[in-house]
DNA sequence: TTATCACCATGATCTAAATCAATAAAGTTA
DNA sequence: TAACTTTATTGATTTAGATCATGGTGATAA
């Protein structure tokens, strides 16, 4: 079956156009628009593209990099998804967020120079890699660039308080609907149906960085089946009622 | 009762000590080490003073700036402490920080140049502001201011990565300890004691920031006590076994 | 001085969601 | 293809912490 069938794949498709072009450059990647390239005159893009490194695919499992190892390079998704992860001493885990392409991993790790969290491919995932030292330098001279940087961090800062508040005064029904509609709005953003994705995280890191136990998440996904919400079949799920789903945010 | 008495004041002798001073400039100023002169230059620091504008004091209560309002300046904290809050649609907020001296307030508003958030005074408190716009075009001839702004928007970002992890993952307790440790810390790196310090936050704004009722907090503060591991009266609050603390925090 | 109001403490009760348990799918490997 | 292993679903039970209720405390003011 073709890339053109009628659900939205893993982002695979955009993979295999890029190893097509043969890791295509900035100028001519579909991401430029929601990448780090926004704004940027095609003679800075220039410059950019000759510090990017483009990684290989990461099997699904694998690390972009581990906790408390030093840092070297902001990443980009390139294709696929990836979750990061901090853990308490104790060895709980929460997931802090899934990335999508377009977006930076490793940000958290400028203020002390070392990751402070994991990074691992949901599926087969590549990433665009940008080493941070490089990047710097590249700033001083382009402050377009460096704009974009802060920016970058603002709005994923932005999200997170987002996220607290979801965490810290919704119910589970609330979260699970607010966590549906943000994939939406960032599958829709990148060119893909807003009503029909994959969910390429299992229902263990949903309910986990919800904050929920994935029976919680296992019955409301059965329940906002029921109540024609939505409809889900293992991985694949359509929104149906993108309005009630809205309101059920609060 | 002069500011020398033996528990440590809510900052006010700092505000105290910069209005002797008519404002001090950043050079002079005795936050300059936590705050974003840190690694400039002296020639530097005389053109950032210059585009900062000191304010008056902020009652307690009084918004800094609020929510949805275009965004014109980052703020720094010079004395008294601040809540940052965020709305859900149907009225229910979060406090998604709290802020002293030398931290940055507004990061989370750079992205779409708008305040994401409401910004309070939890005491009579006062702040520095910079225009975004003039700290842009200084960042472009200060490589070093650019790399302190992202290393500070990098800094609140992982804090928020370990109160997601705090949210979603810790029990009442361990919040509770938590956020009494990170109190203490910063304390400790502004010049004053780790140990006893005064809560400038109501229950109420501890019990939203960590996601509990305040009546969970008020019975915890009497449990920390009736253990032996914090004396409590009022604001007041003296941490008297801060190992058994830190096991606590998981 | 007492009235008012916001904040705090503590007990009694309730409940949303966690945990426990068992089974069923769906992937993976041999 | 069967033998595992991981992931997901659904039901029964438990529980941590919320909510409800009441009274206390301390600050501000009239």
């Amino acid at each position: 079956m073709s890339s053109s069938n009628n659900i939205t794949p893993l982002f695979q498709d955009l993979a295999k156009l890029e190893n097509e072009q043969h890791r295509a450059v900035c100028q001519d990647c579909s991401l430029s628009r929601l990448c780090l390239p926004l704004g940027l005159h095609n003679d800075d893009l220039v410059q950019l593209d000759k510090i990017i490194k483009r990684s290989n695919s990461y099997k699904r499992g694998h690390s972009l990099f581990s906790i408390d190892t030093p840092f070297k390079s902001l990443f980009v998704v390139r294709s696929g998804s990836f979750k990061t992860t901090i853990s308490a001493s104790n060895g709980r885990e929460q997931v802090t967020g899934f990335y999508f392409p377009g977006e930076f991993i490793g940000l958290d790790a400028i203020h002390e120079q070392v990751y402070k969290s994991n990074a691992r491919a949901l599926e087969s995932s590549s990433v665009c890699e940008l080493p941070y030292e490089n990047l710097q330098e590249l700033g001083q001279e382009m402050p377009q660039l460096q704009l974009q940087l802060l920016s970058r961090l603002s709005k994923e800062l932005s999200g997170d308080k987002g996220l607290m508040l979801l965490l810290g005064k919704k119910s589970a029904e609330e979260k699970l609907a607010t966590y549906l509609l943000s994939l939406s709005k960032r599958f829709n953003e990148r060119g893909y149906s807003a009503t029909e994705f994959q969910l390429s995280m299992s229902r263990t890191d949903i309910g986990n960085h919800l904050g929920l136990a994935v029976e919680t998440v296992s019955r409301l996904f059965s329940r906002f089946q029921e109540q024609g919400l939505i409809a889900i079949a293992g991985k694949t799920i359509s929104l149906q009622a993108m309005d009630k789903m809205d309101a059920l945010c609060k």
